[in-house]
DNA sequence: GCATATAATTGATAACATCAACCATAATCA
DNA sequence: TGATTATGGTTGATGTTATCAATTATATGC
């Protein structure tokens, strides 16, 4: 790629990241899109949790992750249950299945992170991170 | 984001970074996706440039470059014209108002970056970038 | 000249994204 | 309290990005 600028850089990395894991999710027996990945990921990490949280977190429309929930619902990875607090919104939690999966993508990810900050060493990847952060919070 | 690691930021960063991008080509009239922009510079730079040229430097399906020459010629960006040492393939040119759109979303985009990387210096921006290109090499 | 490789196109389909309209419930406030 | 407005979620329509398999035309190697 010649002369590429930062963004281009960005894209090109996650093209080729994104491909890399579904490629190994596939392998590994579990055909799902790599965007099942984040939102278990948040599904575990951020309860309670609910189709807004993931709006908001992953900055998406909410009718795309509506379809998306409503896959991974049907795929048994997740299960919706009544909010106690407001009937108009459902809880999200992560099925056995859901776990189990999730911990294998995530594990698969994990190997994928490592291989790509091979020979860099701990500050040249905190550098990295918290450059990229910076990034992110100049763009809002 | 909940600790958010180096692959979820890359797709963050790309996500938040291409909705910025489109929104902006819009506002200037140049109602484009994102990946024209990498296309008319590929196309600038590299000369001579065919499809193949494209599939290999963007890493994209053959398919999907063929789809997306067909919609930018359609809107008379570029121009396919016969290449002289092989008649399977084409030598893509662009038109008069490809280069001059190409030098607007340019514009457009150099803003962005650098409104993605204020405040960092030049060793900052110089180390961002060959951690990038690094990333992207290990990944092959 | 024939077999095989390559450049590009086409068809089918999935993944990802956005907008507008809508329904049910919640919150506000006259 | 009852009307009004706001919010969480769903549905429909549509556009963009991606991938795979099959096909056509031309090139290349033998």
């Amino acid at each position: 790629m010649p002369q590429s600028n930062l963004f281009s850089q960005i894209a090109e990395l996650f093209h080729a990241g994104k491909s890399v894991l579904s490629r190994e999710f596939q392998a590994a027996g579990l055909p799902y899109p790599a965007t099942y990945l984040k939102v278990t990921r948040l599904i575990e990490r951020v309860q309670p949790c609910t189709a807004q949280t993931l709006v908001q977190l992953l900055q998406r429309d909410k009718a795309q992750i509506t379809r998306l929930l409503n896959d991974m619902e049907k795929q048994g990875l997740i299960a919706r249950e009544p909010n106690p607090h407001d009937r108009r919104s459902q809880l999200l939690v992560l099925s056995a299945k859901g776990r189990e999966d999730f911990e294998t993508m995530r594990a698969i990810e994990a190997r994928m992170v490592k291989q790509m900050t091979k020979g860099m060493n701990r500050e040249e990847r905190d550098a990295l991170l918290s450059a990229m952060a910076r990034i992110r919070d100049n763009l809002q």
